[in-house]
DNA sequence: TAGATATCTGAACGTACGTTCAGATATATT
DNA sequence: AATATATCTGAACGTACGTTCAGATATCTA
């Protein structure tokens, strides 16, 4: 049958999506890829037809497994506040972690791109779509537990988490001092506990 | 003396940072540049010796105008809830707006080069410090003026609404649809208005 | 009006980078 | 073992794009 592969696809697209993350798409060459995921050249084009391929890729990956890992709890059927404190106190304390200086790749994509689409996957608009129902299933949770009011406007505060969420990405992505990180997780945390 | 310039410097920046806001950096080539802005390469090279020179030009150009515009008023001494207010509003009525599909192109900037800042100049930091103080400065002012409890935590507040403000640009980059905007922009005013 | 000096024109250059390919190498089947 | 088939290697290709330059053109001073 041939030669067995020496790489595995799962193995590439974690790298890839690391060097995407600190890089960006245009600033990214295919020499960094190479170098960085320890391919070559022929593999990866192969595996994957060309760097926006890779790229498409890359970010299909890191929706399932980052952003899975993160809003996936606030999707499980029994989510509420509690879901969404947790998720707001691990990026008010991402200045220290792995994402400082990196962000979120399907933010940063939606902002290096902009609304032209050149990949025309639609990714970056079901990621936003998929954050604001995340926040919307559990507030919906939340009120139906009796833990928020049922005066809530839920659509308004799941936007309003949402923005929330990619200003830190942001900041995040910039470096930005971990008290300033801290203090706009806690306040957005502050208005969701102020609404019961 | 020599010949006149056919150009004016302050009108080739505004052409180039909007530009940059619709294409971002990389993907902005120098003959859009040229047939955009209705200007020589050579005149464009001898006014701002390359590229990056241009958009390190046009980041300062929209410094001052852009946010000027915008943050200028939270600036002023007299500035409290009022004008904070204004603000809100206008990005979240920003959907139909100029702004549509550019957002902010130092926040542009933070994400797509990142923390690597290539330029040097130190912008962005500057202008992520700029947004946080002119929040801050209204907010202090808005507690001497009896508008806001003295117990608030303006630094944390600031903070916020800096990140808010930021989430807000990259849906407006993003083209996300206006009631998205106006909700965010809504639940931010009210959870500063809560606090009273 | 003449000369000097600065800008304009657009074609050409150099290079970085995405992409490809022919030859080499390894593994599976028989 | 022999053959077939798939992957690996790294050098080469093509091109898009940032940059430069020599010649042309306009405007200022005297």
């Amino acid at each position: 049958m041939g030669r067995k592969k020496a790489y595995d696809r799962d193995e590439l697209l974690v790298g890839a999506v690391e060097v995407f993350r600190e890089h960006g798409f245009a600033r990214t060459t295919t020499q960094m890829l190479v170098d960085r995921l320890g391919v070559n050249r022929f593999s990866l084009y192969a595996e994957f037809e060309n760097k926006l391929g890779l790229y498409d890729a890359a970010l299909e990956a890191y929706d399932e497994s980052i952003v899975g890992r993160r809003f996936g709890p606030l999707e499980r059927p029994g989510a509420g506040l509690a879901e969404v404190r947790e998720l707001l106190e691990f990026y008010g304390a991402a200045a220290d972690g792995p994402a400082a200086g990196k962000g979120c790749l399907l933010c940063n994509t939606a902002v290096e791109f902009g609304p032209d689409d050149p990949i025309g996957t639609g990714r970056v608009d079901r990621y936003l779509d998929r954050l604001e129902e995340a926040f919307s299933a559990a507030l919906t949770n939340a009120q139906q537990a009796g833990d928020l009011p049922a005066s809530v406007n839920v659509a308004r505060e799941a936007s309003f988490l949402t923005a929330s969420v990619l200003g830190l990405f942001v900041m995040i992505r910039a470096r930005a001092p971990d008290a300033r990180l801290k203090n706009a997780a806690a306040a957005a945390l502050a208005h969701l506990e102020g609404l019961g």
